[in-house]
DNA sequence: GATGAATGAGTCTTCATTCAT
DNA sequence: CATGAATGAAGACTCATTCAT
C-alpha cells in the first residue's frame, strides 16, 4: 500500500468520525430542545465551531436530521431482521424485539426521541419517506406476531390486535424519553421487567 | 341590573366565547404542527382572521400555550382530586384515575399531545413552572398509589416501582398522538382494554 | 355603492400603487448595481423600509425580478402585436417596430437594463421560462420581416439576415444602458436617427 | 546561466501557464453565469481544485476579475495604438478599428462579456478605476475619428455624431454575447458585414 | 502546489409583535 | 374587533478567505 494511499485513508477516516462527533451532538440537541426549536448555531456551539462550519460536513439542518434517523433505522431494521430470520415460536420472538428494541435505545437514544417527537412532521416532506415506509413495515411486522401469537394459543384472543401494538410499540419507544445509559437499570433488565408486566400484567398472581 | 351591566356580561360572555373559540383552534395546529413548527400566522388563518388580529384576544404565543396548557391540567387535576378524596382500595383507584385520564384524553386531545411534546422544553421557562409542579405531584400520587398496591397485595411487588410508575404514566398519555374522538372505540373501551392489558398482560392465561 | 366597498378599492388601489412604487424602486437599484450584486437591504434601504417588510409586498426577491420582467415583456408585446395586426410593407414595419422598442426603452428603461444582463441567468430557472419564449417568438418575428423585406425588394439581399437581425436586436436594446428619459434627446428623435444609420449607413451618400 | 537558475525559469513560467489556464477558466465561468453570481469554488470546480488553492495563485476574486480585463484592454489598445499610429483617412482607419475589435473578440470572448456586463459595477472600485480610463480614451477616439470622417466627406454630417458613437461602440461589444469562436461565421466576415451595414445600410440600394 | 477544515461576514427569508386606522 | 403595514430580531445558508498540514 503506497504512502499516499494510507494517507487518503487517514483522512477519510478521520472526516467520518468528525461527522460520526457532530451528529451525536446534533442527535442530542435536537432531542433535549425538539428540532424545530434548535437553531443550527446550538448544534454548532455544542459542536464547539461556528454556524457556517457545519456546513462544510453537512448540507443542511434536514440532512443532519435524515442521517440521524436513517442511521437509527437501519441498524434497527438490521437487528430486526435478523430476529425474524431465526424463526421460532410467537412468544420468544415478542421477547427478542422488545429486547432488540431496549438495545437500540440503549445505542441511538437521541435519535429515538427525535424520531418519536419529529417523524409525523418530517415524514410530510418526501425525503423522509423511509419513516412512513419503516412505520408500515413496523405495523404489519407486530400485526402478523401478535396475531399469530394469539393462534398458536400463546397470546390472549379477547384484545384489540390494534391496540395491543400499539399500546406496545407505544411503551417501548416512549421509553427512550426518560432511559439513562449510565444509569441505575441497563437496557437489558428494563427489557426484562419490561416484558413482564406486558405478558403477565401487574396485578399480583391469583388475584 | 342595568341594561349596560346586561350588555357588559353579554360582551364579555361573547369575547370568552370567542377566545375559547381561538384557543380550540390553536391547540390543533400546535398539536399537528408542533408548537414551534407552528406561526402564529398559521393559527390566525385556521381561526379565520390575520396575524395581528390574534393579538387582541391574546398577548403572546406563549400565552395561547399556557392556557391550553393549564387549562388542561386543571380539569384533569379536578378529576383526580374527586377520585383520590372518594377513597377506595388501590385496585379501584388505578382504574379510575385510569378511565379518567383516557376521558380527560377526549376531552383535550390536542392539549394532551401539546403537553407530551412540548411540556419539557416550556419548563424550562417560568412561566411555565407549574408543568413541573404538576409533573411533581402526579408522580407522588402513582409511587403512592403503587407501592400502596404492593403493600395491600394487589400488585405484583417484584417490580421496580418507578419503572412500573413511568409504564403506566407514558403508555396513557402517549395515546393521544392516536386517539380519535370519533373513532371505532370510545374512550372507555380503550381505558378497559388498557386496563385488561396492565393489570392482567397479554399472555394467555394458564400458559 | 357602499362606503365599504369604496375602502376596500381604495385600499386596494393604495396597496397596487405601493407595489408598483417599490417595484420600480427595485428595478432601478437592480439596473443600476446587477441583480446578483444587489441585496435585499439595498432595496429595501431605496424604498424606505427595512429589508423584512419586502416580504409583506412581495415573496421573494425572485419574484420582484419576475414582476419587472413580465410587466415590461407583456406591455412589449402589447405594442408589438397591434403593429403586426396593422399589416403594412415589411419597410414600415420595420421603422414602427423600431419605434417602439424604443418608446418601450423610455417606459421601461431599468426593467430593458435588467432584461439585458439578466435575462440569460434567469432563464435557466423554470419560473422565467417565459423569457426564452419570448425570445423565441422576438427571432421569428425579426426573420420573417427581413427575409420578407428582402424578397420585396426593400432590403438587400446580400447580407446574412440573422446578422442582421442580431445587429438590430442588440443595438436596440442595448440603448436602454445610456438612454436618460430626461435627457437632450426623446426617444423618438433617437428611434429616427437609429433608423436612418440602419436603413441608410453612415457613410456620406454618393461616397 | 546556472542549472538552478535554469530550475527557477522553468517552474517560473509553469506557473505562468497554470494561472493563464485558470484565468482562462475563470473568465469562461464569470461570462457565463454573471461575475457575483459565480462563486470562487465554482471556478475551482471549474479548474479542477479546490476552492482555497485558488488562493495559492491569486490573492482575490476581484484580482481575477482585474487580470481578465486588464489583459483584455491592454492587448485591445495595443492594436488601436498599431492603427492609430499607422494614420489613414477616417474611412480606412474605421474599417481597422473595427476589424481588430472582432478580432479581439474573437481571441478574449469571455473577457469582452464580462467587460461588458461587469465594467459599470466594477469600476465604482478604485482599483478599477483604469476601466472608466479606457472608457474616457475610447470615446474621444471614436468621436475624433468620426468628426474627422464627417469633415473629410466621408461620413454623413447630419448625424448626431454622439449617438453614432454608442451605436457603433454598442453593436461592436455587444455581439460577444452571442460570438462563437467556432462556429460559421469567422470575426473577419462578421466584421465584414458588420461594416457592411454600418456604412451603407440595411436599405436596398436606389431604393 | 494543493487539501481540508474552519471563519465570519453577509444573504435571503421568516416570524412574533406592534400600532395607526 | 379586525386590518394592513411595518418592525427588528433571528434563522438557515453561502461564500470569500485563511492557514496548518
Amino acid at each position: 500500500m503506497s504512502p499516499r494511499r494510507r494517507d487518503a485513508e487517514r483522512t477519510a477516516a478521520a472526516r467520518e468520525r468528525r461527522r460520526a462527533e457532530i451528529l451525536e451532538t446534533a442527535a442530542e440537541v435536537f432531542a433535549r430542545q425538539g428540532y424545530a426549536a434548535t437553531s443550527i448555531r446550538q448544534v454548532a456551539d455544542a459542536a464547539g465551531m461556528l454556524a457556517g462550519s457545519l456546513y462544510y460536513h453537512f448540507d443542511s439542518k434536514e440532512s443532519m436530521a435524515d442521517e440521524i434517523l436513517s442511521g437509527f433505522l437501519d441498524d434497527l431494521w438490521t437487528s430486526y431482521d435478523a430476529i425474524l430470520a431465526e424463526g421460532g415460536d410467537a412468544r420468544a420472538t415478542l421477547e427478542r424485539l422488545v429486547e432488540a428494541s431496549f438495545a437500540s435505545i440503549h445505542r441511538h437514544r437521541p435519535a429515538v426521541v427525535l424520531y418519536q417527537n419529529e417523524s409525523r412532521h418530517l415524514a410530510l416532506n418526501p425525503r423522509f419517506a423511509y419513516l412512513d415506509e419503516s412505520q408500515t413495515r413496523f405495523r404489519s411486522m407486530w400485526m402478523d406476531l401478535l396475531t399469530r401469537g394469539a393462534d398458536e394459543g400463546a397470546f390472549r384472543a379477547d384484545l384489540d390486535a390494534s391496540l395491543v401494538y400499539r399500546f406496545i410499540r407505544d411503551t417501548v419507544w416512549v421509553a427512550a424519553n426518560w432511559y439513562d445509559p449510565h444509569g441505575r437499570l441497563p437496557a437489558s433488565d428494563i427489557a426484562k421487567q419490561y416484558l413482564a408486566m406486558v405478558l403477565e400484567g401487574i396485578q399480583a398472581p391469583g388475584e
